[in-house]
DNA sequence: AACTTTAGCAACCGCAGGTGC
DNA sequence: CGCACCTGCGGTTGCTAAAGT
């Protein structure tokens, strides 16, 4: 297929489209698009290069007035989502390695269609493009594996997974994981617990929920974290219902849930900390015939079906430390 | 070789949330 | 409080290259 690293001058889009035309006639446009005499459509070598300049010399920001302060005969938004796309620095441009592919698959599984929070967990990539490789690539390996893309379960839970892939099928939940409700340490919790997040999801309804469980599965993990007494601390039904409301009893929930999500999903990222829940998921559950939280791809395994059961396990506690964990618990 | 279909992805659009007045 | 503006996000479009016929 074509180059991955696409050159501005190999930009496809045209340069009129339905609305917002050159003529900044169509009403529904938003101004900035719709002046007379803006550019659209793909970006020369020389228009990266001044917008390029411009930024390494005042910073970003200010879009709305950077075309002009920069010279361009481009709208704000153009300017932004060039810059952010395929110009910063920090952009990684290639192919999508298999360990990005499944983090992908695990944080999409968490977050849904939040693109610009997973690309904010996979350094050097943009939304557009973890979107894009989503909307090409993963969801039709999802939908050729049998599982929805929208919702990562089965799609027709009566049938098994086809076994005409020459990879092995995602494994199966299993029997369900203890739910934190007791008073724990955060030694036991990353010694002994992981959320079943597959069982959480069975508990509750489509759609609303969905996306919130995270913040839930993270306030439990704040909890027991930090050590709040037994008497404190709601079960996984409690934290999954009042993320659904504004029930002010947990209202702590939600304002730690924003950091410990941070957290938590820092966790999803940290390689080591997966090598040692995939050491201790291999000691407390033998059934499972192939780890489903292993962040590189097994050869043979296709990532596809991961994170039927996702870690408890916060940021902030180191590697090192994990660890000593791990080698604690073989003693 | 010519044509059609499919895959890949940059760029666009509209909307929503945040902020300042 | 309401309004306007700015920024960022997610969904979608549509062009080009590769693959297939």
């Amino acid at each position: 297929m074509r180059n991955p690293i696409a050159s501005s001058s190999t930009n496809k889009k045209k340069n009129s489209t339905t609305t917002g035309n050159e003529n900044g006639t169509t009403a529904t446009t938003t101004p900035c698009c719709s002046k007379v005499g803006l550019k659209r459509g793909p970006w020369t070598p020389e228009e990266d290069e001044v917008l390029a300049s411009f930024i390494r010399k005042e910073g970003e920001g200010r879009w709305r007035t950077l075309p002009k302060r920069a010279g361009l005969l481009r709208c704000g938004k153009s300017c932004r989502l060039r810059w952010m796309n395929y110009l910063r620095p920090s952009v990684k441009r290639g192919q999508i390695a298999p360990d990005e592919e499944d983090l992908i698959l695990r944080l999409h599984r968490l977050l849904g269609n939040r693109w610009s929070l997973i690309a904010g967990r996979i350094p050097g990539r943009t939304d557009n493009e973890i979107k894009n490789f989503w909307n090409t690539h993963l969801s039709k390996k999802l939908i050729s594996q049998g599982i929805d893309p929208r919702t990562h379960k089965p799609l027709n839970p009566e049938l098994s997974i086809p076994s005409s892939s020459t990879t092995p099928p995602p494994p199966p939940p299993s029997k369900p994981l203890p739910v934190i409700t007791n008073h724990q340490t955060l030694h036991e919790t990353t010694t002994h617990h992981h959320l079943n997040i597959a069982s959480v999801n069975q508990e509750c309804d489509e759609g609303q929920y969905q996306y919130q469980q995270p913040q839930a599965v993270a306030a439990a993990a704040y909890m027991v974290a930090n050590d709040i007494p037994d008497d404190d601390i709601p079960s996984m039904d409690h934290l999954l219902a009042n993320n659904n409301n504004n029930n002010q009893d947990y209202n702590d929930i939600n304002y730690c849930s924003d950091d410990i999500f941070s957290s938590f999903l820092n966790s999803l990222i940290n390689e080591d900390a997966f090598s040692a829940q995939r050491h201790l998921q291999s000691e407390h559950h033998d059934d499972l015939a192939q780890d489903p939280v292993t962040s590189s791809t097994p050869q043979g395994y296709n990532g596809i079906g991961v994170a039927w059961e996702l870690p408890l396990m916060p940021a902030n506690f180191s590697q090192n430390e994990h660890s000593h964990e791990v080698d604690d618990h073989h003693k």
